[in-house]
This record gives structure tokens, sequence and C-alpha cells, in this order.
DNA sequence: TCCAGAAATGAGAATGACTATTGGTTTCAG
DNA sequence: CTGAAACCAATAGTCATTCTCATTTCTGGA
């Protein structure tokens, strides 16, 4: 099946994935790495359209159930927005801490970072009312809604 | 239609809603009236079952229809999780900004917010990364998830 | 008040993203 | 090599949401 790869993968991740995989009594087949490799190379959160047109091996029911999988095992995040499809990228432990933006026209999503201190103030305060509320933290999520420059 | 409001919209209220909806050729009629008392009388952002179950006089496809047309005139928000159903809730500028704490496990939203200075930090730094991407933002979102008390 | 056109409503059918099932193939331990 | 477990692709559901259309309710002028 595998024949040119989008993106290369490299040892650790691969060592990463496939134990991540492994706690959840999965394979790193190679439907996975190639859906894997789409969303690396993709380099942002994707449809699954998006990723079948990237790797037209891939059949679209193979690349929801191994997206589910890989989501179970902690692989891959999904994203929903208001558009009509879901978007996957890669989780943040494998990559990094990071928060979307989100076009309110096009619907494309794109990753920032915030910057060290404003992302601490953000968590203090956070952890907070997290405190008061009872409320067990498992992630927070910051989006920014608008236009990109593209759609303006 | 109706005979018990589940709520009270006061007059103020009242003619904002009015003036938005008359802003995108619509009327306040009583379907949505019924709509914005269930909103209002929730006091968190609701399903369409929820809503409908609050008020058993509402018809499905009109609820749906209206909603559309209230978050289109901005006067409801529309909330998406990864739960099965996207949530409703009054627009900010009718109540006030505003976070949500999503529960992972039965998928309830509710509201909180940050202390003025903690807002104030966090703009700046979206103000900031908004100026760097070229992207003209509408709104922000941020989002705590995690598990609830009740489900604990 | 009455009427005509326009807009809103409600019941049900249609849509479409996503999921489950099926049946055949590949993989891997022994 | 062999057989069970896991995989894949195709296809048939599922279900939240949207559309259709006949009916009802507004609205503003006569």
């Amino acid at each position: 099946m595998k024949t040119e790869p989008l993106a290369t993968i490299d040892t650790e991740l691969d060592e990463q994935i496939t134990d991540l995989l492994r706690q959840s009594d999965q394979r790193f087949t190679k439907g996975r790495r190639a859906l894997v490799e789409a969303l690396l190379a993709g380099g942002q959160p994707m449809t699954i359209p998006q990723v079948l047109e990237a790797d037209t091996r891939l059949a679209q029911s193979s690349a929801y159930r191994n997206l589910v999988v890989l989501e179970a095992a902690g692989v891959v995040t999904r994203i929903v927005t208001n558009d009509d499809f879901a978007r996957y990228e890669l989780a943040e432990h494998l990559t990094h801490h990071h928060h979307h933006l989100i076009c309110s026209s096009c619907g494309d999503v794109t990753d920032f970072a915030l910057d060290d201190q404003a992302e601490a103030g953000l968590d203090k305060a956070l952890h907070k009312i997290a405190a008061a509320t009872g409320f067990t933290v498992e992630a927070h999520r910051l989006d920014l809604v608008g236009v990109c420059s593209d759609c303006d």
C-alpha cells in the first residue's frame, strides 16, 4: 500500500505513536501511518475530505475509523467548528501547546501560540476558576474567531 | 399559542431583540419569544431537545429554523462541542462576556467569567497575535474542558 | 373592520456527515 | 505453515439538522 510518504515520521515520533497505540491494544498500521503522514504534511487541522485528497490511496471508511482509533489513543485531536466537517490534527503532546485561528468565512483553521507570559497568566486564572467550581480540568481551549487574510 | 412564560423578558431586552431582528428584516414572533424565554429560564447553554422539553408547545422544525434566524440576527450564539447536539444561549452583548466549562463526560456546558485583570491580559495578547497574522478578530472563545463535579 | 399579499409555522420528508456491519484479506505468533 | 486476530473496503444504516409545502398568522392599506 505504501509507496511515497507525504511526510517523514522520525524515529522518536514513530515510537511515541506506536506506544500510545499499544496502550489501546492497537497497532501502528500502514493506513494509520499514512493518516499521520498526511496530517504532518498538512501542518494544520484537516478535514477528512482534505486528508483523502492529500492521499488518494486512503479509503473514506478506513480514514473515519482509524481517526477514531487514533483519537482514542491520544495520537490526534478532533476539532469541531461551525463548519460542516470535523478536523483532525496531531495531539498537542506530540507537537506543542497551541491555539486556533478559525476563519468564519472559509472555515479554515490555523495554529498559533501565545507568548509564555500570557499563557502562564491564563493558566493561573483558569486554575483559580477550576478550584472554585469543583471542575477537574483536562485541557483549555482558546480560539480566535474572525476573518483570515485570504477571505478579507 | 402563548400561555405561561417560562421567564420574563423585560422591556429593555425586548426592545434590543426586536431591534436586532428588524435589522435582519425579521419579526420577534411568539415562537421566537418562547425560545428566548426558554433560554433565559435555562440560565445555561441548552440543546434543542432541552429547549423542546422546557416548552412542549414548540415544534422541532420551527425551533431549529428560528434558532438559525436568531443566531443570524445576533440574538443567540450557537456552541458546538464534541457532544451530539449543538447548544444555544443568549448572545454576550445581551448578557455579559463569559466563557464555558465543558464536561467531557456528560456534555453539559456552564458559564464562567475571568476576573478583569486576566481578561485584559488575554485580550492584549490576542490583539498582538491578530496584528501579526493579518486576522480580523470577531471574537475569542475560551473553553475549559474537564469533568464537572456531578460526574466526578 | 376587512382583505390581499407576505411572512411564519408545523408535520413530515430529505440531506449528509458519520458509524456499524459484513465479508474477504493480511499479519503474526508459534 | 497454519490459524486466529486484526485489518481493510464497500455498503447499508443512523440521526441531528435542514428543506418542502400546505396551512395559518401577521401587517398595512382600503
